[in-house]
DNA sequence: TTTATCTGTAACAACATTGATTACATGTAA
DNA sequence: TTACATGTAATCAATGTTGTTACAGATAAA
């Protein structure tokens, strides 16, 4: 099973309206290049926003950014587009038997290591920005 | 979204194997300590098996580890249960738009960065023995 | 004010995965 | 032979994802 790849498009969508600043970036022109449908795209974006991660108004056409590229990191954009809850990267059975010693015990001895897994995981993401992406995506291009 | 709880139900198997070494431990005892059906245990032990983690025969009542308990690391129950493919934590959008700079290289881009994500949530996994969680589990039940 | 165009959002279908359940074939030992 | 265990397939309900359609509401321009 995967992360939704809400995350990826998210990713997609913040990426496509810093380097189409100049110009305006619609949900129907970000559906096109994440190839997907439009309204996928204004649900996302609405989680964007909900994140304060990008001002986006109903009737006027187009993103922007809401903060720099710097100041935006994966893990912001994770959090936003909400694929992973807290501590729940991992679920863990419910309603293991108390009347074993290990089913009265296994979900507390799990849980802390599951979750220093997740931050572990999460403390990568916190440690990439959005302006990693573009520089990459500009090197990609050799348009640096 | 969650990654199954296969994965804990696979610690709560072997855990009890451990704790039961001298009694028999069969997929309904199992069951009924996971609070579950004795066919879902028993495909879990299929996995666990065919990992070597465990010894199982058919008609025979009863599994043992087939390895010690701190050969075993989460690593390991978390592979043979197969909840998560290799480089497929995290899903990226396919097929996106090839004319669009972003869309031509954002697969590229993210793909790294989401490896190493997981790969840091991986190594946590490999620090954690089995042995690990059965003295936790001695230690809350002070039988230590 | 009307019209065109955009965002916001709800409803629905198609699909995949999980976990539970049932059933039965197969293997083992008494 | 019998009793009981594992191995495994088929099925089902519940859930989440993604795509699709439709339409309400906001905005700007004619």
């Amino acid at each position: 099973m995967s992360i939704s790849s809400r995350f990826a498009v998210g990713i997609h969508i913040l990426t496509l309206i810093e380097l189409n600043k100049d110009g305006v970036t619609s949900s129907e022109f970000l559906a096109s290049s994440v190839n997907t449908n439009p309204a996928v795209i204004r649900k996302l974006m609405g989680m964007l926003k909900k994140a304060g991660l990008i001002e986006v108004h109903p009737g006027i056409a187009g993103a922007r950014l809401a903060k720099e590229l710097s100041d935006i990191t994966l893990f912001d954009v994770y959090k936003a587009v909400n694929v992973v809850q807290e501590k729940e990267l991992f679920s863990i059975h419910e309603s293991p038997h108390p009347d074993c010693p290990v089913g009265r015990n296994i979900q507390n001895t799990i849980e802390p290591l599951f979750t220093a897994a997740q931050l572990a995981m999460e403390k990568v993401l916190r440690n990439v920005t959005l302006e990693d992406v573009v520089k990459d995506i500009a090197t990609k291009e050799n348009i640096c």
